[in-house]
DNA sequence: CGCGTTTACGTCGTTCGTAACGATA
DNA sequence: TATCGTTACGAACGACGTAAACGCG
């Protein structure tokens, strides 16, 4: 049994049973691969993958064990070569980040930006997505860092570190009735209106839909969008009244819209940024984590890196003390 | 990197970081291992040892991570192995078990003639040791099974199945004192007597001693030996009044010594077989353990082999109804 | 000078890539 | 016939073992 042939394994897993598109992959000729794979089922005496044919049609039970196996082993050795690197004490690298739109778009520019001066070297990628596709490639094992809001339970996988929290602001155009209420807006005064936000499905943003339906309200929403930037531009063109997160209500949005903080209309989401279990840190990710949740001590940061276990992370913050992020100036401000 | 090399690199540590003892073990020549050593921290570009000289020193701090990381490993490598031996169907293997006197002289002689004549192409190798020896092989990675009573806490790497429960008896000459007592015998008569029993120190032992403290009684312990053949040796020669495991008392010994019951008298012990986490079980060492605690059910089993943490194996077993072993005959009751 | 490690070098087995072949839809 | 996997073969590489050199106590 050889690294490589379990990485070969691997490989054509990965690429749909396909010896020539692993091989690809690899950078390596396919009938090497093809080969590898023949020596390794001949020395465990198994078949690890059904054949159609020639082809290779699925995986066996055993197959499966072999690979939930292999890819553990190859994790680990990924933590070696890790590790080495980071005794080495390069500041070189890469970093793959998955996100959503907002996050993406709104929080994450003056975060890249420190992060590219304190490490130069680090190779950026940014994957935008919506909560499912975030799952998809963190399944796919390409990334380090996943981004995202609620939706726990897409990624029991990874390691989750609360990061802050928002709420959700209301957008109208300028001189909206809305904006000439003398007292605090309600869910009952928005239910008059049509309504611009998020698409309902994906992750924990339907306890917005929730919020309204535990008041027996039924909103009119008139149009989904996936970003705020669309939310926004039907809200301009007087189509309704949009709500998107605090975050993406920024300084420029306020010269010709209208902002009001929605704060306590509906719950709070939590941001988290998520690692997969049991992989090293490096110095440049600890780094990244502390500039996305700022509001992490440089003991907490230990902590987490030693963390074993979500409940070892759960265990250092209290969630209802961690920071709220708003829009424009106010960026972060303390817990309330 | 090759896992050879990390096999290197364990063998190493796992020898006093002596390479010469390391290619012994691992029937190879000593140079090889020495450059494969070599070339492994060069491509990871770290030193793993300190060099005394021409001599290894120590493991830096890289060096612990790194074997940290080997021998997870190294062990998921097995596991693709057993796995692989598992679905061929094989019935050959081997067994390495290690255990206490106790065990090894009066519980397993039966077990393991019925596990031989169930898997004879199975090798067994059997080690005798004090807990802390048996620690120390579990340590070492030689290790399939360790049985022994109490002291978890030697052991926290393991998943240890409880087993059975056994009490202490009395051993004394035929015709002694205590054999006339007409009521139930009481630590306070015992302790009028010299003791001869196990050595205090070891696991869960010394729980003998706090019984007695408990009652503010300083027992006269005149002799402590590590195994029950020889504190029968002494208490035939009139040194003393013996407390051995009931499993000790058997049948030959009740021709020329009384054995009573000592029950309710010292805490109850509770023995149990334990296997390194993350390993792989193949058929025959579920069988094994089937065979050591009789009380198992076929469900029970598969859950164990499903368990991934020691709270897993806990949820299925109340200690309370843990059966009881005796001596001689009565070999194993239900629990009371 | 003995012990243990590293260096040097020749041998042998393994991997890899190219090219040809086989099978399947 | 296009696609995908296997077989065949030669070249390059890497691992291993023997022999010798080196460094430390």
């Amino acid at each position: 049994m050889k690294l490589q042939q379990l990485k070969y394994l691997l490989a054509i897993v990965d690429n749909g049973m396909n010896i020539t598109a692993a091989a690809e992959r690899m950078y390596t000729s396919q009938p090497g691969v093809s080969k590898q794979l023949k020596l390794l089922e001949e020395e465990l005496g198994l078949q690890l993958f059904t054949r159609k044919g020639k082809s290779l049609g699925g995986i066996t039970p055993a197959g499966h064990q072999v690979i939930d196996r292999a890819r553990i082993i190859m994790r680990e050795a990924d933590n070696i070569r890790s590790l080495a690197s980071e005794f080495y004490q390069e500041e070189e690298g890469s970093l793959s980040i998955a996100t959503t739109h907002t996050q993406a778009r709104y929080v994450l520019p003056d975060i890249v930006a420190e992060f590219r001066k304190r490490f130069p070297k680090v190779g950026l990628n940014l994957h935008q997505g919506t909560s499912e596709q975030i799952a998809d490639m963190v399944a796919a094992n390409n990334i380090d860092f996943a981004i995202a809001t609620g939706s726990n339970d897409l990624f029991s996988d990874l390691m989750l570190v609360p990061s802050y929290r928002w709420d959700r602001s209301i957008i109208v155009p300028k001189g909206h009735e809305l904006t000439k209420l003398d007292r605090k807006i309600t869910l009952a005064d928005l239910a008059k209106y049509p309504l611009v936000t998020y698409v309902f499905s994906f992750g924990g943003q339907s306890s917005l839909k929730r919020a309204f339906e535990k008041e027996g309200l039924d909103p009119d929403v008139v149009f989904t969008a996936r970003d705020a930037d669309v939310i926004k531009t039907y809200v301009r063109m007087g189509l309704g009244v949009g709500i998107v997160a605090s975050m993406a209500a920024d300084c420029d949005d306020r010269k010709d819209l209208e902002v009001i903080a929605a704060e306590g209309l509906f719950p709070r989401s939590t941001t988290w940024i998520g690692y997969r279990k049991n992989t090293v840190l490096r110095a440049y990710m600890v780094e990244f984590i502390r500039l996305f949740a700022s509001h992490i001590s440089a003991q907490q940061l230990d902590d987490i890196r030693r963390a074993a276990s979500q409940e070892d992370i759960d265990r250092l913050f209290d969630p209802a003390r961690l920071p709220v992020r708003g829009g424009c100036s106010d960026s972060v401000t303390e817990a309330a």
